[in-house]
DNA sequence: AGCACGCCGACT
DNA sequence: GTCGGCGTGCTC
């Protein structure tokens, strides 16, 4: 019998095998085997029972072990690391390594350690001989003779400075015993259970929640692949219906693994989760995985998953991977989050797996957000994943009030440029007389200045990359930072004619002395990174904040994060738009969470809060926030409506980013995706003549990148010449082409 | 990844 | 003449 292994080595080859006659029975697909490579040890994947074709099998050598009497990468993630392998370009074996836990390989590789002890007692004349003959190996005898029990063969060697060959020597002088032992470890005990006992009474659910656990439950019994989008806002009981969705999924025996962004992944949520699911499931344990776990607790939860001890796991990104069996259930909590995506290679999106997981056991994937990902929004507008509203909140708290304020009208209407509308100023005067709190929020995250124009609110773009062009003052021109087209700075605006055209981007600075006209009398502090550079600064200042010796805060990113201000009653974001326009949709993504989060706080009591949005492209931030805070007048369905989406948070990435100058990358990317291209975008692919400027101007880190958009016009973007060189494309290749990765249609 | 093989420069 | 640089190629 031969088998094909993956080693686990850092190079993607299969390398066959023979198995020994007692080996035979505790192999399977996805064992993991220790084989000899050259003249090492290794450990490798079984990949599958084959003879090789360019190899004679008579000087196939034996496998030397296998580590685990079961498979240590089950079918479906065997399976799952060939798709990953091929959809995220990256090396198969490289895929394995980040499956399977370094602690399990770790500890397949410190299996056994090597004892000395004396074998006889040697008589004293015998000894003086030996002393005489070999020195070394007597003085080694001698230190072991001293010994109660048996010592480590390291320990003692390197005690007295004596090397393997005098071991050896003795070894086969029968005067030394060398054995072997297994190294115990201490058994896992997670400090996750120490927290608080949570309440584990069945809670009452809404109507909203009852036909969101009844339809999944639905979905459940039809053991078929779906992707459902739980799409609840916030406070709508969500956790909830994952509970019931997992009971019902333990109860035919499936298992389930529940992804949790890292942050979310607390003792406090942790325990909470735990103590429901043992009210609602009992006698199920569930495994708690993340990358602060010691090797031994890792190496327990992994077995204890493997081996179907366990059958729930809860955990960050790379609990996608846990070895659950049976899996009947994926649950990707806060599937916006950006930090389901890997960014380092191999970079794959822990959601995206995640459904394809679920795909190869026809499981069903439970996608949740209040604020869902534009991809999973825009799969569930295409009917591929099925949609789920959770429109209620549990406990009835008001939605803030959001005004969207046209700046290019306020422009007009103040005769000139302005910083604060006259709707802020109003409400920030109103918040001041009755003592109230004020955030007005800059949104400066990714800022690099662009020209914009005040009457229409075009911005130039990049006509390769429709990526918004970079202001340089120093020469006056227009560059864009992707591919590195150059232009000059138009004086009209290129879309309407206006002579209104102008930097956009203004400091904090510039928004401080413009409040400090209107309410001279009010408290204010600016919050930016100029202003913080000491070090208690920003705790001094928020904490005044909060004692109320401040009335108005104006501030970048940082005031927004996890700050609760009861007696902020208003939020101002200005220039809200700046973000639309910078080429990373994650960084969009995560401001406007954000500045979600900044509005919801935006109340007292019962009393909603009220956020003023400044905007020159009212139309793009109205549906953004539709999506994100679900508020009156902007229903999803413009989302649909707009077929013209203009600005970069309405692209929707689908793929991942390669980066680095390394030529082997370049190659390996080629090779991976001519198959992948040819068979997904063959003749379907957008590329508009060659990069306009000589490589050496882009930056390095941008050389490599691939980038996918959908968002009716999809284009590749990448090395242009080397995807030329590579797949041989004609210099004019101008079609549209929508990318569906999982293959879901 | 490791490790060998191999083909050219500066030295006991 | 040898030691050693790291480029190339292989590992069943």
């Amino acid at each position: 019998m031969t088998v094909g292994v993956h080693p686990l080595a850092g190079f993607d080859k299969l390398l066959h095998y023979k198995v020994p006659e007692s080996l035979r029975a505790q192999i399977a697909i996805g064992s993991l085997v220790r084989i000899p490579i050259m003249n090492r040890l290794l450990l490798g994947i079984v990949a599958e029972f084959s003879e090789p074709v360019d190899f004679p099998v008579s000087r196939l050598k034996p496998l030397a072990d296998v580590v685990y009497p079961f498979p240590a990468l089950p079918p479906d993630l065997l399976s799952l690391a060939r798709w990953m392998s091929s959809y995220y370009a990256a090396k198969h074996d490289s895929i394995i390594e980040t499956m399977l836990p370094a602690a399990v390989r770790n500890a397949a590789n410190i299996k056994q350690e090597k004892l000395l002890s004396i074998a006889r007692v040697i008589p004293a004349d015998e000894l003086a001989a030996l002393m005489k003959r070999a020195p070394a190996q007597s003085k080694l005898y001698q230190f072991l003779a001293q010994q109660f029990k048996p010592q480590k063969k390291s320990l003692v060697i390197g005690r007295l400075g004596a090397t393997a060959a005098v071991v050896a020597a003795l070894v086969k002088r029968g005067l030394v015993l060398e054995e072997n032992r297994r190294v115990e470890r201490i058994a896992y005990t997670d400090d996750w259970s120490t927290g608080e006992v949570v309440a584990s009474q069945p809670h009452n659910l809404n109507p909203g929640q009852q036909t969101a656990v009844d339809t999944i439950a639905a979905t459940l019994a039809e053991n078929k692949f779906v992707v459902t989008l739980l799409h609840g806002v916030t406070g709508s009981g969500k956790t909830e219906v994952y509970l019931r969705a997992m009971h019902d999924a333990l109860a035919v025996g499936g298992g389930v693994i529940f992804l949790v962004p890292e942050v979310a992944l607390t003792p406090q949520t942790v325990s909470r989760l735990r103590g429901r699911l043992e009210a609602i499931a009992p006698g199920h344990k569930c495994m708690v995985w993340h990358s602060h776990l010691s090797e031994g607790e890792r190496l327990d939860g992994w077995l204890s998953l493997a081996t179907g001890e366990s059958k729930i796991v809860v955990g960050a990104r790379s609990a996608i991977f846990a070895p659950v069996q049976n899996l009947k259930l994926i649950i990707v909590d806060e599937e916006h989050e950006p930090a389901y995506k890997q960014d380092e290679t191999p970079r794959y999106h822990g959601r995206d797996v995640a459904v394809m997981r679920a795909k190869l056991n026809n499981a069903l994937c439970l996608l949740g957000s209040a604020t869902p990902s534009l991809e999973s929004y825009s799969n569930a507008q295409a009917g591929k994943y099925r949609l789920i509203g959770l429109p209620e909140r549990v406990d009835a708290r008001k939605l803030p009030h959001i005004d969207i304020v046209d700046m290019r009208v306020e422009i007009v209407r103040q005769r000139g440029f302005t910083s604060l509308s006259r709707k802020l100023v109003d409400a920030m005067h109103a918040r001041f007389e009755k003592r109230e709190q004020t955030i007005l929020f800059l949104n400066r995250r990714g800022y690099s200045p662009s020209m914009q124009c005040t009457k229409c609110g075009h911005v130039e773009e990049c006509p390769h990359c429709s990526i918004t062009m970079t202001y340089h003052r120093s020469d006056e021109k227009l560059r864009c930072h992707l591919c590195g087209q150059e232009a000059v700075a138009p004086a009209r605006c290129p879309a309407c004619g206006a002579p209104e055209i102008r930097w956009k981007g203004m400091g904090t600075q510039r928004v401080e002395e413009a409040v400090r006209r209107v309410l001279p009398k009010a408290r204010l502090e600016r919050m930016d990174t100029d202003t913080m550079s000491k070090k208690n600064r920003f705790r001094e200042i928020l904490s005044d904040f909060r004692a109320g010796k401040i009335d108005i805060l104006i501030g970048t990113q940082m005031i927004a994060k996890g700050l609760d201000f009861p007696n902020v009653t208003l939020v101002g974001l200005i220039d809200a738009d700046i973000s639309m326009h910078i080429p990373d949709f994650r960084a969009n993504e995560r401001t406007f969470q954000l500045l979600v989060q900044v509005a919801g706080r935006a109340g007292r009591g019962d009393r909603a809060g009220e956020v003023v949005v400044q905007t020159f492209t009212p139309q793009a931030e109205a549906i953004q926030f539709s999506r994100h805070a679900d508020f009156e007048g902007f229903a999803a369905s413009e989302l649909k409506m707009r077929k013209d989406f203009r600005y970069p948070p309405y692209r929707h990435l689908i793929h991942h980013l390669f980066r680095g100058p390394s030529e082997e990358k370049l190659k390996f990317f080629t090779e991976q995706w001519a198959r992948h291209v040819e068979k997904e975008l063959a003749g379907r692919v957008e590329l508009r003549g060659p990069s306009p400027s000589p490589i050496e101007k882009i930056k390095d880190e941008y050389r490599y990148q691939v980038w996918y958009f959908t968002n009716g016009v999809t284009r590749v973007i990448a090395d242009l010449n080397a995807l030329r060189t590579a797949f041989a494309w004609p210099d004019d290749i101008t079609q549209v082409l929508d990318v569906d990765p999982v293959n879901l249609t």
